[in-house]
DNA sequence: TGACTCATGTCAATATCCTGACACACAATC
DNA sequence: GATTGTGTGTCAGGATATTGACATGAGTCA
């Protein structure tokens, strides 16, 4: 055992090489960011923070793709580290507007910083515009799977 | 807030896209096995199973991207309600091959349908030579991933 | 032969996440 | 003005995955 070389038929599987990508550069992101005390939702918090200051807990968990509580939870380290800040009351409505602390931006830089770097390095063999075209299957897809979320298959 | 439309800059990242659509995937694919009693760790086994019978619990574990301990439990699981047969002892090192049973084998050709459309699905929008570019370019994201497992970028 | 290294399976403890549930705030409706 | 509905934040419970650790078997090399 372990050659683990040939699957087969699996390698030409999408989801198969989807999830095994993914995967991949989670591990990558993983690595990358545990220098800096940063997990992968945590550091996804932050940059969604970088680019849209102001978002409730609940956009940010859905823009990371976890529970509202998954999020909370993320958003209480975060906000222990002095990485970001909530109101301790809601302005308008429940929501709790997040916003980057000056200390926050900086992690993010760096960060963001080397997450590019492993994103460079996941598309080094392609194209620019090889790279734009994954882009845009990839959001093909998503779109694709997103017309019908309980498909209920026989 | 909620309208989760605009991500800005977000959206044309490799990483989040890749990421997103492997959520919307795996949501996708939850939804579809949930009705035959299977998470998908259990029907990764079972398709890994099935298509290279005799695979180890470490064989498996690579293969489903999770530790051997994780993959242990749902072998336990799997031969629990009979779908996959282990021996007790181990015919050659500790390795314990495992194998599918008839029903393991039913419920595969099920749930193996049921993914089948799900990826039919996903990639409906897209050409089959789209198709094939895409897991072509897939496959060399995780190769340029798999080169240097430790960058440490600053 | 004996020591060393590697891989495997398994156990325990920890951490993480999700499902279910509740209370609160706003908008829409009657 | 009262009611329903949607969205939000939070709490508890259970399921899941991971890290750490250990004992066993196989291969390597002095």
């Amino acid at each position: 055992m372990s050659q683990g070389e040939m699957v087969g038929d699996l390698d030409h599987a999408v989801g198969y090489v989807l999830k095994q990508a993914a995967a991949a550069l989670r591990t990558a992101m993983d690595a990358a960011l545990r220098p800096m005390d940063l997990t992968v939702p945590q550091y996804a918090c932050l940059e969604l923070l970088g680019q849209r200051p102001g978002l409730s807990n609940a956009d940010l968990a859905r823009g990371v793709f976890v529970t509202r509580q998954s999020m909370n939870g993320v958003l209480r380290g975060l906000q222990d580290r002095g990485l970001v800040t909530r109101p301790t009351t809601a302005p308008q409505g429940r929501a709790l507007p997040t916003e980057l602390t000056t200390t926050g931006r900086e992690q993010l830089r760096r960060a963001s910083a080397a997450v590019q770097a492993i994103q460079q390095q996941m598309v080094s063999h392609l194209s620019p515009a090889a790279q734009r075209r994954l882009v845009d299957d990839l959001a093909s897809c998503v779109a694709a799977l997103s017309v019908s979320p309980t498909p209920t298959a026989d």
